[in-house]
DNA sequence: TTAGATGCAAATGTTTTGCAGGGCT
DNA sequence: AGCCCTGCAAAACATTTGCATCTAA
């Protein structure tokens, strides 16, 4: 890992540089939501040191400050972090693997306006996550 | 509480029918999805002698059932459940007031059809999340 | 009668926090 | 130098589980 890498975009959030947050940010980047343990254990594949508590701050910090995106979608009590991309994504998880697809369409479409008319709500975001199986996993599901 | 209420269901899904089945039946009918210690804390105040593992329990075994809908929707560390209605539905979370507004329609329309073509994916379920602010707290929101 | 349900307490797993020491600016 | 960040261990929560007792069928 360079040395000032994701200097700017810490910067401009008036966070220090540190060897954790860049390294979060760095494993974050173009992959799948992960959570701590998993951050936590790439982390020491890298031959990082760090505590899983430092792991939890940072993750917590980032993603306060837009610089992370964390969700709960996965069933299974453990929140995800994920490097939020370009573009707005959504999430299908496999039933059976588990694994996790980013999806790059969005079946929102002006349902702003219905939730602004019919609910009187107003919308800042949404997320919508998809389950069911993966090509892999298609063969395999029960029935 | 009348005697054989939930009886049919629950008996339809092979389950004895026993008072706390009942209760957590009745406190989720017609019910925003509850926390563990929302429901618990009902049961409480209806003065039935449960307990909180109880609740966990009943929870869980009902859900698997599908006599319940379990969710992670709230970002607060704590798993909800919701008695599901005649027809499909999904949440607006207010970010102001955390209240949650059960909306019955639905974009997401023939996403499936997509998901299918463009990413070879089975799709069985989806859950769509809101947020934003509520009619209530539309005054308050933050800039 | 008996398999299944519950209460209680202890165990587990995830996440948060206090405090002392270390690192970024 | 000064404040923020981190490590460590303990604490705080949410949830699960073992076991003895109770209860619906």
């Amino acid at each position: 890992m360079q040395k000032e890498i994701y200097g700017d975009i810490l910067n401009k959030e008036n966070l220090r540089i540190t060897k954790s947050r860049q390294m979060v940010l760095d494993i974050l980047k173009d992959s799948p939501p992960k959570s701590i343990d998993e951050i936590f254990m790439i982390a020491k594949e890298r031959d990082a040191k760090v505590s899983i508590s430092t792991i939890y701050r940072t993750c917590e910090t980032l993603s306060q400050k837009g610089l992370l995106y964390k969700s709960n979608f996965v069933e299974d009590g453990k929140a995800r972090y994920e490097y939020p991309g370009k573009q707005h994504k959504h999430h299908a998880v496999c039933m059976n693997c588990h694994n996790i697809i980013s999806i790059d369409d969005c079946p929102f479409g002006e349902f702003d306006e219905v939730m602004k008319s019919k609910y009187h709500f107003d919308v800042k975001s949404h997320s919508i996550e998809i389950y069911g199986y993966c090509s892999d996993c298609k063969l395999k599901q029960p029935q």
